[in-house]
DNA sequence: TTCGGCGTAA
DNA sequence: TATAATTACGCCGAAG
């Protein structure tokens, strides 16, 4: 087959493409735009062109040849705009992800580079394609090489061969050299001879041929003012053309053989569209993963369909898949189950695993021991059928999470394919998404299952090794894995609610919104949606033509905060300030729970995610109970909703007090931090008195304030600027503050240096207990993505570790709860807080044992400190 | 369906 | 350099 040499302009299709589209930018504010329409125009090449061999040339430094023969060369030309530069960064990880050649020579332009390789190509007698948004290149025009000129936007372009070129300018190739030497270019701030442009250009060519011709024949030229220019500025033009003249032997250092075109790195694709959210160009790259899935499904895996299980096929560590297919496992329908071990390979219907005696006592027996993935929602689902699930000595999924917490799939077969197991296909394709999801034939079911559990099999030698060599494997088995179990404990559990009070208050809310509602349409003079911001902002700041303070992306902001600043502007303000708060706990926190209320347990089961956040955390959905209104008196009241479940019994509520404070002091070693909280002192009040340099007695409530904003700013990754904004402070302020705070705890200053460091050697950071957070980019060429990973490589530490520790908690106060044999239910976990329902006569005992376990979960360098409170309601426990 | 704006918690 | 605080979830309207 004939080789196909395809060229790109880097630099002028990077411009195209940045002029061509809005100034698009991802979720996280990096501006995308060029290399998006870069993406699009390569795919395009890539599908249409199909080219053996590809490279793309950029322009190396700001001097070339060009400038010592002509010092004003591309003057006058402005500045790359810093949204374009600074996505730079991502064309080069794009080229790298389709593995496409690059390259740049010093001295030479990107024109120069094409220029030569093509030369070389066609001496080969290859085909050549030159893709570019500058007209120059025509001069490369031949027989075997054709150029593509965007036209506008990106992927629209002219493309010329000879014949399309003399149909558009009655020219050669050779030609186009001489006509831009005549014309000059503004862009490139080449001279040419003043008053010629195109047309006179193109007539003195088709007359005489070329420039040299055309400036001996000057006499024979008609028109005598042409003809003086042309006389006049002789030297311009030969000098013209010298910097016009493409140099199609630059001393390049990549050959033919070098450019060769073979196929993308998928997963780099993937990874970088997933980063810029291209998510259109996504589709096309994941859908032949799955297309690769699939006829690897075709492998067949045999089994058994069996209606009963007998003793000899539960033998040895057996991988198990209880299947519920609902994402909400709370008394979920189990589709099925599936069972591989040593003896072989078994699928059961539901119905006959749940009748089955000897299978339910197997489920029971904590020798037999079980490999899961979501052993969470085994053990809930099963647990509202009454079946008891023990012995789990693996679980795929909380090690894949712990593995990398920064990786988002964590189903089976992304787990499997990633230790290239292909055999098993994803939930999604089996089942179909959204409104289309259903479940499959029985046979089909079967086979999925029995690979799922194949894979999870195989998965856990793997994945056990993994956790090993990151000193993972302690935080696994002896944190994350009995945990769960904890977990599903507290979900089936649930919290009752008083479906009443949450009514009566509903009803309250929504005669009070509505009165609201009118005296804002009356103010306003219109009726509209005030639950929309945009219809909002167009009353505000159109109609009644208050100050724009924010802008987002789609309009005005009408945030809070800016509501806040326009307060005394108008009267409609604050009442819509506080139709926006009650219509949040009415939307929200009456609606929004009544609708999860189990109507048979008259209870609220939440979910925690356990797998999920990039710290350690939990997470809660379905409700979310961890975030439960308590700053606003008004919000606090819808705890008066959460009671106990049994009469007599109450809410108890205990809470870690600054336990990320205490974290930080511990791992970085600050003495005086230490001091402070062994002396047991108010550490704001403390933080005042050294920033500030004032006693104790003369730290006012504005001092404690700011001490108190800028302890929050040390455990987030600080920066001036969001100091600034949480204190309403200049950023000057802020920055001396920090400085100050910094000086005074220089054991911080020192951790906060240190951490980054290690970050950016080691790609990672970790936790007390050895949860890791991966950190690539905190390498990255683009200040946001940087500055973003460095304070997360400041925050994860210590996030993480407290994490760690009320994990621990739970665990030894589940284990406690039982040895103690006490009746209590442990509910609730609220990041540093956990919520316990306990009968009267055991509230002395939990005084003491609730603090205590929690205080003794782990043992730092400065004491952890543990506050409690109980009462007829969550919200009485205060 | 999905996204952006907004607001709730630690 | 040019920007801006950590971790989450859910509701609504407005786009597709």
């Amino acid at each position: 087959m004939k080789n196909k040499l395809v060229l790109i302009d880097g630099n002028s299709i990077l411009y195209r493409a940045f002029f061509a589209l809005p100034l698009l930018s991802n979720s996280k504010g990096i501006y995308t735009n060029a290399v998006y329409g870069f993406a699009q125009m390569l795919l395009k090449v890539l599908d249409e062109e199909k080219p053996t061999h590809l490279l793309v040339a950029f322009d190396a430094s700001k001097k070339t040849f060009r400038h010592e023969k002509y010092e004003e060369y591309k003057g006058g030309r402005q500045k790359t705009p810093p949204e374009l530069s600074e996505q730079i960064p991502f064309v080069h990880d794009l080229l790298d992800a389709f593995r496409i050649s690059k390259y740049e020579l010093e001295n030479y332009e990107a024109d120069d580079v094409i220029g030569t390789l093509s030369k070389q190509a066609e001496d080969e007698n290859w085909e050549v394609k030159v893709i570019t948004g500058d007209k120059d290149l025509l001069q490369l025009v031949s027989d075997r090489v054709s150029v593509a000129l965007t036209r506008k936007g990106i992927t629209d372009v002219d493309t010329y061969d000879p014949v399309a070129l003399r149909e558009r300018y009655g020219i050669d190739a050779s030609q186009i050299i001489d006509m831009k030497s005549l014309m000059g270019d503004p862009s490139d701030n080449i001279p040419g001879v003043p008053g010629v442009g195109e047309k006179t250009a193109l007539k003195l060519l088709k007359q005489f041929g070329s420039l040299e011709t055309i400036l001996n024949s000057i006499d024979e030229i008609s028109g005598k003012k042409i003809k003086e220019t042309l006389e006049n500025n002789h030297d311009l033009a030969l000098l013209s053309k010298e910097l016009v003249t493409i140099d199609r032997n630059s001393p390049i250092e990549v050959s033919l053989n070098d450019v060769s075109y073979g196929n993308y790195d998928q997963e780099s694709v993937v990874r970088l569209f997933t980063d810029l959210e291209f998510k259109s160009l996504l589709d096309r790259f994941e859908h032949e993963e799955s297309e690769e899935a699939e006829s690897d499904s075709k492998i067949d895996i045999s089994f058994e369909t069996v209606t009963e299980l007998s003793s000899n096929m539960l033998k040895g560590e057996t991988a198990l898949i209880v299947e519920v297919m609902e994402e909400n496992y709370h008394q979920a329908e189990i589709q099925g189950i599936a069972i591989v071990n040593e003896t072989g390979k078994y699928f059961m219907t539901a119905e006959d695993a749940c009748k089955s005696a000897e299978f339910k006592q197997w489920l029971n027996d904590e020798t037999k021991k079980k490999i899961t993935f979501d052993k969470k929602r085994a053990e809930v689902a099963l647990g509202w059928q009454n079946i008891e699930i023990k012995g789990f000595s693996f679980d795929v999924l909380i090690a894949s999470y712990l593995l990398n917490t920064t990786e988002s799939r964590h189903d089976i077969a992304e787990i499997a394919n990633r230790e290239n197991i292909t055999y098993v296909q994803s939930d999604e394709s089996v089942y179909g998404k959204g409104a289309k999801r259903k479940m499959p034939e029985r046979e089909a079911l079967a086979n999925h299952l029995i690979r799922k559990a194949q894979a999870v099999y195989e998965l856990k030698d793997i994945l056990t090794d993994k956790l090993e060599k990151n000193e993972q494997y302690s935080l696994f088995d002896q944190l994350e894995m009995p945990l769960s179990n904890v977990l599903a404990q507290m979900e089936l559990q649930g919290i009752k609610v008083d479906i009443d009070r949450l009514k009566n208050m509903g009803k309250e809310l929504d005669e009070r919104l509505k009165t609201i509602e009118q005296e804002v349409y009356e103010e306003a003079g219109v009726k509209f949606n005030l639950n929309s911001p945009k219809q909002l902002g167009e009353v505000l700041f159109d109609k009644l033509n208050l100050p724009v303070i924010k802008k987002t992306k789609t309009g005005y902001s009408t945030s809070a905060d800016v509501l806040e600043k326009l307060q005394n502007q108008h009267e409609i303000i604050p009442k819509i300030l506080l139709y926006r708060q009650l219509g949040k706990l009415y939307s929200t926190y009456i609606e929004g729970l009544l609708k999860v209320v189990n109507n048979n347990t008259g209870k609220i089961h939440t979910r925690f995610n356990q797998v999920l956040t990039q710290t350690g955390r939990l997470s809660s959905i379905d409700p979310n109970l961890q975030n439960i209104p308590i700053r606003l008196e008004e919000g606090r009241k819808i705890r008066q909703a959460f009671i106990p479940s049994k009469k007599g019994w109450v809410i108890f509520a205990a809470d870690y007090s600054q336990i990320e404070l205490r974290v930080l002091a511990h791992i970085a070693q600050d003495e005086k931090l230490i001091q402070a909280f062994k002396e047991d002192m108010d550490i704001h009040t403390k933080t005042a008195m050294d920033v500030f340099h004032v006693a104790k007695e003369e730290v006012t409530p504005l001092m404690r304030r700011h001490a108190k904003a800028v302890n929050f700013g040390i455990v987030y990754g600080i920066s001036d600027y969001g100091l600034s904004q949480s204190l309403s402070i200049t950023r000057k302020e802020a920055g001396e503050f920090i400085d100050r705070y910094l000086k005074s705890f220089p054991g911080v200053k020192r951790y906060m240096d240190e951490i980054v460091q290690k970050a950016k050697s080691d790609g990672f950071v970790t936790t007390l207990l050895h949860r890791r957070r991966y950190l690539p980019e905190i390498k990255s060429r683009n200040y946001n993505l940087r500055s973003f990973a460095e304070r997360t490589a400041m925050n994860t530490p210590i996030q993480g570790s407290a994490a760690d520790i009320i994990k621990k908690a739970m665990i030894e106060m589940n284990n406690r709860l039982q040895s103690e044999k006490l009746e209590t239910n442990m509910l609730l976990q609220v990041h540093d807080e956990l919520i316990f329902e306990a009968p009267e006569h055991e509230i002395d005992k939990l005084k003491q044992i609730v603090p205590e376990v929690m205080e003794q979960a782990v043992e730092l360098d400065v004491p952890l400190k543990v506050d409690y409170s109980y009462g007829a309601t969550w919200y009485d426990a205060k």
